[in-house]
DNA sequence: AAGTATACTTAACAATTTGTTAACATACAG
DNA sequence: CTGTATGTTAACAAATTGTTAAGTATACTT
């Protein structure tokens, strides 16, 4: 499963919070907002998003101080900072950069463009966040480190094994046929049925027989 | 002494290339020139920039081009680029992301906003450049200094052993496979595997076998 | 500049692990 | 029951890695 990034968007205009809000939500990022500095301090406290969107110009607390507050809460020293600037706002902008800012904005904004660009920003920076990992039950699978602990046990699985576990684990109950398990394990190779058996059997040696469901004529599944 | 950042810039105009030139070495930047593309592909290749500032509209070879091509150089891939266009050229904006761009500056350039945004940029991407040593468990690698100790011995490693040594402690417990490391340590050069699993069993010969661990069809992976 | 030491790479082969299959046993659905 | 699908075992094949030693390149010293 893909993780998710969390966005929190800071912005006295309700219609701007709604228009970004809703692009960013068809693009996947889990979006949170405020209309006012205030209430995004308290936010980015509460959710530790991966971006801030801090608007420059707001009433009472103005972004860049918004942002300097943030910068000094150490818990959110990861968090990426953009502002939305009008155009030509060139002190905003330099404020902006000395008081932490990672990237700014100038509106009018257009979606596509501020997709791409959080994209990027995000992509520099967060590339490793990815989820390697799988957890059900007591058993937790890690692609990245290449271990399988069950009952917080390491247990050693041969490639292929290992492969095969992690394929059927990525999503849980659901069947997956013999054909399958080939297209994605063994890409074109040719092997034979009993082949994917002996594996399966192999796990089950394993991480105990239960977990790894036969549906006969269709294929195998992985439950708790 | 603090690092000095070099910057390549690429335009076809000789009187953006000095003003640009002039601004980035009053700030400390070490500053090369190129007036096409192609001259600036050369120059990437040679002096290995951190950053490259591109023109978008170049004759000959456009901007898109040659950050395309060079994000094909496995030896640069760290470095980063940064497109100049003019205003509300959303489309070339745009494709400069998806040909691997990390930012962008619209013209007309002013010299306080493109220093602001060019330190933003490296600080975000190269603040590891600071902290150059590792330490886990008994062991301690120090980057800048070449130098690893072990239980607060010092042993020497070789240049390639130290730098494949100082990759696998960069993400402890991750697997590196062999083509990583060779991306990494050899870069464009062709080294068959053998070269890699010597070079392991001479850093194990020195820090002890268990430290490095052998996944079998997959890579290597460092462990305390 | 020549000689020496050190580092790097490779080939060859050994050791080990992993993958595959055949053959047979068993379980299950109808 | 009976036939088909799956489970199991062990033997074998294939792939991967470890190790050594020797050759090549590079750096260092005098």
């Amino acid at each position: 499963m893909k993780y998710k990034y969390k966005i929190l968007l800071v912005d006295d205009e309700k219609d701007i919070l709604e228009f970004l809000s809703y692009n960013l939500k068809k693009e996947g990022f889990i979006v949170f907002t405020a209309n006012n500095g205030t209430k995004g301090l308290e936010l980015s406290q509460e959710h530790k998003p991966d971006l801030i969107i801090l608007d420059v110009m707001m009433p009472e607390m103005d972004g860049v101080t918004v942002c300097q507050n943030i910068r000094e809460i150490k818990a959110l020293n990861e968090t990426l900072i953009l502002f939305l600037t009008a155009r030509s706002e060139e002190y905003s902008e330099l404020a902006g950069f000395a008081a932490g800012a990672d990237d700014y904005i100038t509106k009018p904004i257009k979606p596509k463009l501020l997709i791409s660009r959080i994209n990027a920003i995000l992509k520099r920076t967060r590339s490793t966040k990815e989820d390697h990992q799988i957890q059900i039950g007591n058993i937790n699978i890690d692609k990245e480190k290449h271990i399988l602990t069950y009952n917080n046990e390491e247990l050693h699985l041969a490639r292929k094994e290992f492969h095969l576990l992690y394929y059927l684990m990525s999503i849980p109950g659901k069947v997956f046929t013999r054909q399958d398990i080939i297209d994605n394990i063994w890409k074109d190779a040719l092997v034979g049925d009993r082949t994917i058996d002996v594996h399966i059997r192999k796990i089950r040696e394993k991480i105990g027989s239960h977990h790894i469901k036969t549906i006969k004529g269709v294929g195998y599944k992985f439950d708790i």
